[in-house]
RNA sequence: GGAGGGGUGGCCGAGUGGUUUAAGGCGCCUGUCUUGAAAACAGGUUUACCGGCGACGGUAACGCAGGUUCGAAUCCUGUCCCCUCCGCCA
């Protein structure tokens, strides 16, 4: 949520940085608003004072109002009431304007429309040569038998699956070993949180009520299954003062992920790429607004620390302001090359969301003892997306012979060296 | 799923319609005293919003949301959460 203060402060600089995103905000209307409510809210509390003095006064006297005393203050009773749901009508309204604004992007955000504006800005060593044609993941699956996306499809509908054998193994070592690295060598504290959250939760990450359409939704219990787990960690210090000292906090959750893909309807419908669900390990960090920069590259550098030592080609993008996801001010895509379906795969997506969703979840912190409060920074990243690793690694150490050799990483987690 | 109990400040805990402007205690901060500390004593100790250049003044919040009332922590309704017991169950 953007702040109704920045909005009013400058509404230029605003207006211009979400029309980068290809919104139209509705900047007049809001300040009106904000204008109406500020003026209600200034006569409900002078009211409200008048009774609180009038009530002492008969509560000091003995407690027997006289009818005089009644009539009067029945009416001002009358005109709070009418000035508060005024009050709720208008906030409401200010408050279903805001709730659909993006963040603002930073401004070393590349300005463009859509993803062709997105910008290279690192590359690792380029992809090796090979002098035999790599078999695409999901005919070396079809003949191994380490996924099988008719049996998901058989028992879930279209774009589930199911992993077997070394294939469920291989995912398994990839997760653990994820895990190992990032919360002993990278200081994350693993959380393994809830698959399912309330409104409220999915709300203050930014997912409601914009993309409702994205996600899966329990009508009887009124639950939303997590399209990451960014959603259940943004929202572990809803409420809270976090004290001084304590920022940066740095999580690690590895979850499945749950999502709709309707808007991706006809995209990527092969293989384990776009699925239903999928597992993630998600990097999460609260930290001081004045971090927020550097922690960001820091995150990235703990995604790409993963890419390196499994030998993977990686370049990262930085998106432009109108790829960024809505929460986002700021996002890296981290991508690795699959050589055998010739693609670039997103294995993370890397964002700072500044204040935005701590605004939303009501996270705040308190910079140094006896001072005022702020709002803390969220800052999300995969690391990484577990399918497409997977995809990655069956291309990228495929043998001639058609064998995949695991990487040495994972070998103490696999307890095999090879597949096929 | 059934029955019962409960949610009050950083913590414990009193408070069943009006001097509650939330008692009392603990913790924490400051001061007095002391070589220093402790003890004792005194004062202070939330968050958000509105008005004001400011000193400051006001309003709201007793899980949350409604309602009753001139007036609600207190009464009513709904809801969320916690605890105990029963049932079921990985």
């Amino acid at each position: 949520m953007l702040s109704i203060e920045q909005i009013i402060n400058e509404p230029e600089i605003v207006r211009q940085k979400l029309v980068d995103r290809g919104e139209d905000p509705p900047i007049e209307e809001m300040i009106e608003l904000d204008a109406r409510r500020r003026a209600l809210v200034h006569e409900g509390d002078e009211l409200r004072a008048k009774r609180n003095e009038v009530s002492r006064g008969i509560g000091q006297s003995g407690g027997k109002p006289s009818p005089e005393q009644i009539a009067e203050m029945r009416s001002v009773g009358d005109r709070i009431k009418v000035i508060e749901t005024e009050q709720e009508e208008i906030q409401q309204e200010l408050h279903d304007l805001l709730i659909v604004l993006p963040n603002l992007p930073k401004d070393t955000v590349p300005v463009g429309p859509d993803e062709d504006s997105n910008v290279i800005v690192r590359e690792g060593p380029p992809p090796g040569e090979r002098d035999f044609d790599v078999e695409p993941n999901w005919d070396f699956a079809d003949r191994t038998g380490i996924f099988d996306l008719a049996a998901g499809a058989k028992m879930s509908g279209a774009r589930f699956y199911v992993l077997k054998g070394k294939g469920a193994a291989l995912q398994r070592a990839l997760s653990d070993w994820m895990l190992d690295v990032h919360t002993r060598e990278h200081g994350y504290i693993e959380i393994a949180p809830p698959f399912m959250v309330r409104s409220e939760t999915m709300t203050a990450s930014g997912n409601l009520p914009k993309f409702a359409d994205e996600l899966f939704h329990d009508e009887e219990d009124d639950l939303w299954l997590i399209p990451t787990s960014e959603v259940a960690l943004n929202y572990l210090h809803s409420g809270e003062i976090i004290e001084p000292g304590a920022l940066p906090l740095k999580y690690v959750a590895h979850t499945p992920c749950f999502r709709r893909e309707r808007t991706a309807a006809g995209r990527d419908t092969r293989g384990i790429k776009r699925v239903h669900q999928f597992e993630k390990v998600e990097m999460f960090q609260f930290v001081d607004p004045d971090q927020s920069g550097g922690v960001l590259d820091g995150m990235v550098d703990d995604a790409i620390d993963l890419c390196e030592r499994l030998g993977l080609p990686w370049r990262l993008l930085a998106l432009a302001t109108g790829d960024i996801s809505f929460q986002s001010a700021q996002t890296y895509d981290l991508e690795v090359w699959s050589p055998g379906i010739e693609e670039w795969l997103e294995v993370s997506s890397l964002s700072n969301c500044t204040d935005f969703q701590a605004r939303r979840s009501n996270t705040r912190f308190r910079p140094e003892e006896g001072a005022g409060t702020g709002f803390v920074h969220s800052l999300n990243g995969s690391g990484l997306a577990l399918p497409r690793m997977v995809i990655a690694i069956l291309e990228n150490y495929q043998q001639a012979d058609g064998t995949v050799s695991i990487p040495e990483v994972l070998r103490p987690y696999t307890g095999f060296d090879s597949i096929g």
